[in-house]
DNA sequence: AATTTAATTTAGACATATCTAAAAAAATAT
DNA sequence: ATATTTTTTTAGATATGTCTAAATTAAATT
């Protein structure tokens, strides 16, 4: 079917496409794929030879309805392994990323059909991310950010908005994970930090962390 | 570490080292990987630049015990893969393999590790294969193939020669499985054609097949 | 031992995916 | 509106892994 880095360039140009309603832009994929622009416009040729993206010189790209299908199946792909990796295999969240970045160009549908079932068709991955259907439908859930909280504001923690080891091994040291209950104390103009309650503890949140944490409004 | 392809080279050279006690041929690992003697010849090269094998010009080739690690480490992959296909997933034996050939190059010892020890640490593969250990050690069973049993002798099937779908799916459909008891009723000097004994039933089988198959002497 | 056949290697080509450096186009600033 | 900066593309190079066709070496046959 397609390449290993053919579907990376159609994860990145799927997930670009979420924050912009422009087209996506060279630069953003090299710099999300973490290569050279020279090297993106190759690839750009060659998947609007094939029909899955659609480009004209300068414009940026955007996905068709068959490159998001494939995008989304990859996407699906990616999540589940997460699932797996952490429920079946006592993975933490912070450790399944890079592995699912493999199990995710294994080509047979058959076997994410199976998965799928084994996992007890899971909506949401580790990190609170929605499972996209066999249809490549989204249950999508209305969260917000900590950061846009306001005083006396709570909710449930639903999701992550950076994946990384680092950010996700903090959340663990200071007993965040999916599914508590977050209260906002107190907010600090000066540096927009806050004053969170979370279980039985106090704690106070930088912004930079609030900027990464979703909350679902209770 | 390895390219998909590096990987594939070392097990199918593997794979011919154990049916021979010289070196493995150019043209041998050409025939088992569907490819030309000449891009054998250049891989060659660059396996043993790597030291994963020893390579003299018109010589064949034979594993260094690097190689050999390497190789028995994607055999152990494959296999524990297989296993998970069979046993978590519900798949029949004759459709792990493809997938398995996938799998089996991803790169992650932890997973390897965990996934042994989620299917309980198996010692055979759904086609009776052994599996190495993490050490690379394998638990050899005293198996002969059916074709060599004599009239009135007996075992148990503990294995495959050929894991072909079709040869798998006649297996199925014989109703012959690993861990059936069979018993060689009569043998037919003409053809080699064996009459056998499994559960009440009595079957007329081919020598091709009964070459196939592997007993365990009871 | 010489000849024929088979196996293996070399030479040169091609496709994929990447890169650097330079050129071209578009966006921004003066 | 012109000049400058940024973005994007092109041109040409490199590495991997493959191929065909030709040359070389080894093995088998007479």
């Amino acid at each position: 079917m397609f390449t290993f880095s053919e579907e990376n360039y159609l994860k990145a140009i799927y997930h670009l496409e979420i924050d912009t309603d422009k087209g996506v832009s060279t630069n953003a994929i090299a710099e999300k794929l973490e290569t050279k622009a020279s090297s993106v416009t190759d690839m750009i040729k060659k998947l609007s030879e094939k029909e899955l993206i659609v480009y004209k010189k300068y414009q940026g790209v955007t996905l068709t309805s068959f490159g998001k299908k494939t995008a989304v199946n990859i996407v699906r792909k990616h999540r589940l392994w997460e699932v797996f990796l952490v429920k079946k295999l006592n993975f933490s969240w912070d450790e399944v990323h890079d592995i699912a970045e493999q199990l995710e160009h294994i080509k047979s549908s058959k076997l994410i059909q199976q998965l799928d079932s084994y996992l007890g068709f899971p909506t949401h991955d580790p990190h609170g991310d929605p499972i996209p259907d066999k249809e490549g439908n989204l249950k999508v859930i209305d969260k917000r950010l900590l950061s846009t909280m306001l005083k006396n504001e709570r909710g449930i923690c639903v999701g992550v908005n950076d994946s990384s080891s680092d950010f996700l091994k903090f959340l663990d040291k200071k007993g965040i994970t999916l599914g508590k209950l977050i209260t906002v104390l107190d907010k600090e103009d000066f540096d927009d930090s806050l004053l969170i309650q979370i279980d039985q503890k106090k704690l106070s949140i930088s912004n930079k962390i609030a900027n990464n944490l979703y909350l679902q409004k209770q």
